[in-house]
DNA sequence: CTTAATGCAAAGGCTTTGCATAGTT
DNA sequence: AACTATGCAAAGCCTTTGCATTAAG
């Protein structure tokens, strides 16, 4: 019973979709809440673990399932194999971001220096396509591909 | 030796890199030419295979990697479990498109409709990306999350 | 000729599933 | 009490690696 109380926002969401509201789920939020990093299951598990030994990998793995298909936490294939997990909306924890992708290391740079200007351009989009698609958009991301200084010099491609 | 004397952008590519023109790297790229789908390794080793028994799995994955390193390729996770992949730019084959994926059954809606206007938007970012971040950008993806109408109306979450 | 590319088989590693148990509502 | 959520162990599945062979430049 970790976080009672705080984060009362998901918890709500939780019983409108008629989802329990459990130890592992709020450990695992909680820990999300917490980082700056973009973690993987192991990651997270590793940590819920660590507060609770009785929480299990295969419960992480349903939770942020779960939470990816609510919208809560988006989820990240940056090519390296495992997948990596952040919440969409952060509340007074790490602010809303794009990324910068190496294509040969695999360095991820988070960046967030233009996002005002990207913000209302798509939102705009996002209405054109919700409207036309019949779809409710609920998050987006946007990355840019490419090779970080180091990777250029070195030899190859 | 398929396809000798088309395609000869991409050749040009690998000579510069150093990379060898093989069969099983023209038959790759004249299917990921070719099509119209997002396809998964297996995808294309299917077609490969049933052009060029000779070529196997294995070679498929790292011509896609190479290909994806090179940013000939861009390399998609729609959720599913299995790496997608298309062709950047596909001269007189498929229009640049941006993705709008449904959370719950994985549906994966191609845009077109407002590319033009992100364009330019999109220019102007990745320039100022590109010089303070000391990269070469040479692609972008922009993804829209949400749900589709037919599982708004399921029930849960 | 020299060195990169390929294929097959096997290994690897992340993620999912089956089933009995514990926990929520 | 009724039914969802959890944990463990095992299975699954996509992807990568080792090594001998073949082919490109």
């Amino acid at each position: 019973m970790r976080g009672r109380g705080r984060g009362a926002w998901w918890q709500e969401r939780f019983q409108n979709a008629g989802a329990r509201i459990t130890a592992p789920r709020e450990v695992v939020l909680d820990i999300l809440h917490e980082t700056e990093e973009h973690m993987s299951a192991a990651d997270v598990y590793v940590k819920a673990h660590a507060i609770n030994p009785s929480i299990g990998l295969t419960t992480v793995y349903r939770t942020l399932d779960m939470l990816t298909q609510m919208g809560i936490v988006q989820k990240f294939d940056f090519g390296d194999g495992k997948a990596r997990f952040e919440l969409v909306n952060n509340p007074g924890g790490k602010k809303h971001h794009h990324h910068l992708i190496c294509l040969k290391c695999k360095a991820i740079i988070d960046y967030t220096e233009f996002i005002d200007e990207e913000v209302e351009f798509i939102e705009k989009t996002q209405r054109k396509l919700s409207k036309k698609y019949d779809f409710t958009i609920t998050d987006h991301a946007i990355s840019f591909f490419g090779q970080c200084a180091k990777c250029r010099e070195g030899v190859s491609f």
